[in-house]
DNA sequence: CCGAATAATTTGATCGATCAAAACACGATG
DNA sequence: CATCGTGTTTTGATCGATCAAATTATTCGG
């Protein structure tokens, strides 16, 4: 492999010179640059990427922690963002490196190993829980970081945390409103027990939109775990009351799917369902549900971590006017569940 | 940070010593050894990675190329492939580095720009196809690499070529010999079009456990894309024959999901149906799958990158003994399809 | 056409580790 | 006691790049 002196020698110019054609290019003459340019693509010289970082003490690389597999369907979002993070990642000359943890603790001691051995520049956390211990260790020990997923809990408005989320409250809202405007007059809801940060968040959005009274509210809602099974059961559950609700809105695309399932078997083919993530099962079987808009997900994390453009970590922003976290609405992709019930396809 | 200078210093010994500690212990004197370790964990050592690799010009770091994004049901195994490489790869002291790329030919500029600057010592393929030029452009210029699926078409028995697969053919088979074992007289396949390596695998799995004749293979066999609606379509078809067939076999977990449907609509909601990569989808809605054994895949893929143990990356096995890939068989989850139809459930 | 200001390029030092080989310690041996 | 060998530790060089400062080239006003 040629290195910055084989390609000078080449050009006949110095090592600093080259170097200053691949990082500052501005500074160079332009006839010097385009020689010193050909003498790289001729020797097909590379940049040794670990040379460099020992010097500027910088890697531009991303740590990322997998979570351990969930049951499945659930997990389907995170791993569209980890696809969208490697991706434009890529686009901005950043590399993704990925580990897995078992635990907010072991995450740490998995963070901190890599960031000392100055492989990783800067963390991206996905799914921040209620007094998550990795946010406040980050911020303490000076390590650049954004997560995906407010902060929970206690420390809501440290301007050293840079986070991206999206608005699930806003996004359960507009989906009732939606079916009311179609015409139900009962919505109902299953969602996860409290206390869960994006759980309330859903149901809260449930409750600003649905017209019923306290006694309707705690009526018409059913909480359970995730799982298909479960919302098959929840779904029962709700469909067997005087008066059953008229659609159905549900925390996740599992329990979505669970609840079309027995609305099926009641024969309310016609009875609305609407999930949230927009999984691809959801898609697979005709399920409405609630689209988290990844892509921006992803472009704003980048962006409070490095900054419009370019891959150079930024220090924590102090007291930037800029705002350091960014709520994202996300939106109800519609699809003909009542219409094509399972089962019941029309097909060609 | 500390440097190893600065904990020889603190043990009072030298650079050298302090780095023998770290990489042969064995040469080192027991009580040295012991007031340098002390000397480690009293400063909070840690090595910086990026000198040591421009050193010994490794970087203990995989690289994976993330599919774009499939339709979503049969993308889920491997996202579960890529959590079990970074928990093994943790676990043998790697890194894994993940990109995306458009093409095989994209993939291939990304795989030399990572391993011209050192950031890469391996790489791990995944979906190989008939034809895949990636495989001989790794080996012609000698980057070390897996293939998680084995080479299709000409260049099939190259040692240098490292790869793991799953037997496709033997896991249709014996689903179509454990359906035929519980009574089904004609078991019907749902599968891809040709050529298309694993498909054709698959399909030939039916062919050699089913007891049609010609003509019959011809029958009870529908061929087409993969996809939620394809595979109604196909079962529709099938369902519809004189003499139907009394199970069907799919390629994937989404035409079986399709299938399933269209099943259940005909009011078959006892028949068997049997899908392909036992996705979180398949468990959801309680589908038989055929699983691949994922942690013996990654498991089988390390151990031809790097050895049984230890993570420094083997040269090329030209003339070893030991064998240079890996076919492992899949399993049938049996579940209660026939029973618990969709929409059907028993809940609590 | 000179000298100052600016542009362009080069030189020496450095990042933090490991390699290769030299130096040292110490007991066994002739 | 000198020699040798083994075991342990230290020294000097190096990996490939960038930084900081020094040097040389070019431009421009007077």
């Amino acid at each position: 492999m040629p290195t910055v002196d084989d390609v000078a020698s080449a050009a006949g110019v110095s090592r600093q010179t080259v170097s200053n054609v691949l990082n500052s290019p501005a500074i160079v003459r332009e006839s010097t640059r385009q020689r010193v340019q050909e003498a790289i693509d001729r020797l097909g010289y590379r940049p040794h990427a670990s040379a460099r970082r020992l010097r500027t003490r910088s890697s531009s690389t991303i740590g990322l922690r997998l979570d351990p597999l969930r049951d499945g369907i659930s997990g389907a979002v995170l791993d569209r963002f980890v696809h969208k993070l490697a991706e434009q990642a890529d686009a901005r000359g950043l590399r993704v490196m990925i580990f897995t943890a078992n635990g907010a603790e072991d995450e740490l001691a998995h963070i901190r190993r890599l960031r000392d051995g100055s492989d990783i520049d800067a963390f991206v956390l996905i799914a921040t829980f209620h007094g998550d211990p990795r946010i406040s260790w980050l911020i303490e020990h000076d390590v650049p970081f954004v997560s995906f997923g407010r902060p929970w809990g206690s420390v809501v408005d440290d301007p050293r945390h840079r986070w991206v989320d999206v608005d699930g409250r806003a996004g359960v809202r507009d989906a009732v409103h939606h079916l009311r405007a179609a015409g139900a007059q009962r919505v109902g809801y299953i969602g996860w027990p409290s206390p869960s940060g994006t759980g309330d968040e859903r149901r809260a959005g449930w409750e600003e939109a649905c017209v019923f009274d306290e006694a309707g509210r705690r009526r018409y809602q059913v909480v359970t775990v995730d799982g298909v099974d479960e919302g098959v059961r929840s779904a029962r559950h709700l469909l067997g009351l005087d008066a059953p609700p008229d659609a159905i809105v549900c925390a996740s695309d599992s329990l979505a799917l669970g609840a079309r399932m027995a609305a099926d078997a009641h024969g309310l083919t016609d009875l609305p369902v609407v999930g949230f993530d927009n999984t691809p099962v959801a898609a697979a079987v005709g399920l409405s549900s609630v689209d988290q808009p990844l892509d921006e997900v992803v472009a704003s994390a980048l962006t409070l971590l490095f900054g419009p453009e370019g891959g150079i970590v930024r220090p924590n922003p102090d007291s930037n006017e800029e705002p350091t976290n960014r709520l994202l609405v996300p939106r109800l992709v519609e699809r003909r569940s009542g219409h094509r019930a399972l089962g019941e396809i029309t097909g060609a």
